[in-house]
DNA sequence: GATTCTTATTAAACTAGTTTAATAAATATC
DNA sequence: GATATTTATTAAACTAGTTTAATAAGAATC
C-alpha cells in the first residue's frame, strides 16, 4: 500500500499512527477485464484507490455509451456523485483492463475522519483537488473546440490512446467515432 | 449573519461556541454595481457569502466575455480555482448589481479549520457540494443541446432572466447573443 | 490461413451553431 | 421629449459537427 501512502501524504501530513489507523480499513480487490465494479441502480459504498488497471466510467443514455472518466494508475475513484448523495448510481464502473484497487467502505471511511482531523483535512483537499479537475473539464468543454480537446487528451494522457479503443475515446470527448476520425483526417492533412 | 449562520448548519451541526468563533472572523463588505472584488492577475484572499446582489465571475479570452457563473443571495463565492491553488486569477468577479457580502480571509479560514473539527469539516461537506454542482454543469455540456440547457436556466434560475441582460445569459450558456436569439426564437415559434 | 467479428474510415446529406452586418427595440442622457 | 447608446433580432453565408450507410482494416477464432 506504498503508493496508496505516498499519494496521501502528497495532500498533507498524517501521522505514522493516523495513516495507520486509516490504511487498515482498505482492502484489496482485482476485477477482471470485462466485469463491473458497479451497475446502475446500486448503491456505491466503496472509494477506491487505482493500484493497477484502468477502469472506465460511464452512463448508457438511450442506447448511446457516454464515458465521463478512465481512470488509471494513482487515481482516487468510485461514483462520487452518487456516493457523495447516497442516491443509487445511474453509472457503469467496468475494468476495461484486469485491474487491482483499495476499497474503504463508507461507513470506515467516515470512522477514519473521526478519528484523525489529519485525514479529514486529506478528505478536504482531495475534493479541492476534484474541483480543480473539474474546473478544468468544465472550462475545456465550454471554451475548446473538439480538435483543440483531442489534442489535449493527446498530449495529456498519450498512453490512454494505446490502451483504450477509439470510440471509447470519442466517446469521451463528446464526440461520435464519426466525428472523431473526421478531426484526426483534418489533422493529417494539415502537416 | 443569520443567513450564513442557517447556511453553514444545513450542511452539518456546529456547536455555538464553534459557531461563534468561526463567525468573528467574516467581515460585511459591500460593492456597488459595476465594481470589482477581483481582477485578472490578483491574488484572492477572501471567501465570500453573497448576502444580498448578483456577482458575475467571467474572464475576457481574445476579447471575449465569457460568465462562468452568477452568484446570487445564499451562494458561498470566490473564484475557488485561483483560491485553492493560491495563483494569480484569471477571472474577474464583478458586482452586477449592488452587493452585500460577508468575507473571510484565507487565514482565518484556516484557523476556524484548525480550532474547530465541525467547522473543517463544513469545509468539506461544502466542497463536496461544488462537486455535485459541477459534477451536474459538466454532463449538461456533455449531454444536453444549448436549447435544452436554455430551457433548464429557464426552469431553474428564473429570477435571472429578469436581473441579468441576456447577452451575459448567452456567454454564460456558451452561446453568442444571436446564437441564443435564434434558439428563442425557434421556441417561440414551436408553440 | 480463411472466416468472422470488431473497429476505423470515408462519403453524402443534414443540422445547429458561427460570423458579419443591418435593423429594430429598449434604455439612458441631455 | 429628442437623441444617443445599448441590447436584441434577423438575414445570409459559412463551419464543424451529426446520422446513416458502405467500405476497409485489424484482431480473434476455428
Amino acid at each position: 500500500m506504498e503508493e496508496l501512502k505516498k499519494t496521501i501524504r502528497s495532500f498533507t501530513d498524517v501521522s505514522d499512527s493516523d495513516m495507520e489507523f486509516g490504511l487498515q480499513f482498505f482492502k484489496k480487490k482485482t476485477y477482471k477485464k470485462g466485469t463491473f465494479l458497479l451497475k446502475p441502480d446500486q448503491y456505491i459504498d466503496d472509494f477506491y484507490f487505482m493500484k493497477k488497471g484502468c477502469v472506465s466510467y460511464y452512463t448508457i443514455d438511450a442506447g448511446t455509451t457516454r464515458v465521463m472518466e478512465f481512470f488509471s494508475e494513482g487515481y482516487f475513484f468510485t461514483d462520487l456523485y452518487a456516493y457523495i448523495q447516497e442516491i443509487p448510481s445511474e453509472s457503469y464502473l467496468e475494468a476495461i483492463e484486469d485491474s487491482t484497487v483499495y476499497a474503504i467502505s463508507k461507513a470506515d471511511q467516515l470512522k477514519v475522519f473521526d478519528h484523525s482531523h489529519q485525514l479529514e483535512r486529506f478528505g478536504r483537499l482531495s475534493m479541492q483537488r476534484t474541483f480543480v479537475i473539474n474546473f478544468q473539464r468544465i472550462n475545456q468543454l465550454r471554451n475548446l473546440s473538439n480538435q483543440e480537446r483531442y489534442l489535449q487528451l493527446l498530449e495529456k494522457r498519450p498512453s490512454l490512446f494505446q490502451r483504450v479503443p477509439q470510440y471509447l475515446i470519442a466517446s469521451y470527448l463528446g464526440l461520435t467515432p464519426v466525428g472523431l476520425s473526421k478531426i484526426r483526417k483534418r489533422l493529417s492533412e494539415k502537416r
